[in-house]
DNA sequence: CGTGTTTGACCCGCGC
DNA sequence: GCGCGGGTCAAACACG
């Protein structure tokens, strides 16, 4: 991500100045480091905003693409093998259509409600796996072959609880068989124990790779925790953004000699004055 | 032996 | 009512 690449080192050239006035000088630097620090938060929130409606327009432009493809492959079909009938009227849409569109046309099912919702994971290109690595555990209960696309289709429930009424469907993406698609159903009634970490783990492992499709903080939340309503992944949202600047900032605070020595003085120097203040 | 996976059979809703 | 297709069940099997 670019802004890891933010240099938020810190300029201490001028922190080799009389001892008199190093705390000052530090509590400037604080004070400047807050403002700093707010700032990079604003600018990190925008991004992430901007960053989600981006990706928002993406997915409906290509939800329209498919719209389309849809409907020129069905018009296709239909005069190849029905020449007979309406070119508009009769034609079962569900063939050859998306996951995402056939979910759409079955409003009976549990798969349409708004507590369905899915997940892009890309695996390499070799893989034949179906399991996805979310911080859950999984038990496999059936695999099939849908009519709309050749890769098999996995089921699972959670089975870290003996009454959780989760369920994960898993295929590979039509368009890109290196991506495979999650689909979680339902929430959750148990904790996430060792699952946000294992997830978050997981994640930065990805990232190591280079093989993470969906990376926002967002979608990491929306990954990690299914169950959660969209508020309190904003929350959970900022909290990580502020705790990723904390990081940030730390790291490179530490990996500054320079103010590594003027903490050190300042410490020392402080630590004298008291001395001092204490013998007289 | 317990747990998880595989896979063919079965169930059920939908469209015709 | 029938056929189709997605979803689920459960016996058989594999593995540690």
């Amino acid at each position: 991500m670019e802004s890891t690449c933010i240099d938020t080192s810190l300029n201490l050239n001028n922190i080799n100045l009389p001892s008199t006035y190093k705390d000052e000088v530090l509590v400037e630097e604080l004070h400047r480091l807050s403002c700093e620090n707010k700032r990079l938060s604003e600018t990190l929130t925008n991004m992430c905003e901007s960053y989600e409606a981006m990706q928002k327009q993406l997915s409906q432009l290509m939800m329209n693409q498919n719209l389309e493809n849809q409907t020129q492959e069905s018009r296709k079909r239909k005069i190849e093998s029905e020449s007979c009938m309406n070119m508009f009227g009769g034609v079962r849409e569900c063939s050859n259509v998306s996951d995402e569109e056939s979910l759409m046309k079955r409003p009976c099912r549990d798969i349409s409600s708004p507590k369905a919702y899915k997940v892009l994971v890309k695996t390499e290109a070799s893989s034949n796996s179906l399991y996805v690595m979310d911080g859950y555990q999984w038990r496999k209960y059936g695999q099939k072959v849908t009519r709309d696309n050749p890769s098999p289709r996995a089921y699972f429930r959670c089975s870290k609880a003996p009454n959780c009424p989760v369920k994960k469907k898993v295929q590979k993406s039509l368009e890109d068989p290196t991506i495979l698609v999650a689909t979680y159903e339902g929430e959750h009634n148990h904790g996430h124990e060792k699952a946000e970490i294992s997830m978050i783990s997981s994640q930065c492992e990805e990232a190591r790779l280079g093989s993470v499709h969906v990376s926002s903080p967002k979608q990491i939340m929306e990954r990690t925790s299914p169950s959660m309503n969209l508020n309190l992944v904003d929350n959970v949202q900022k909290s990580s953004i502020q705790q990723f600047l904390v990081q940030q900032m730390a790291t490179s605070l530490t990996n500054d000699p320079n103010f590594t020595t003027a903490l050190a003085n300042a410490i020392s120097g402080r630590i004298l004055d008291n001395a001092n203040k204490a013998r007289f």
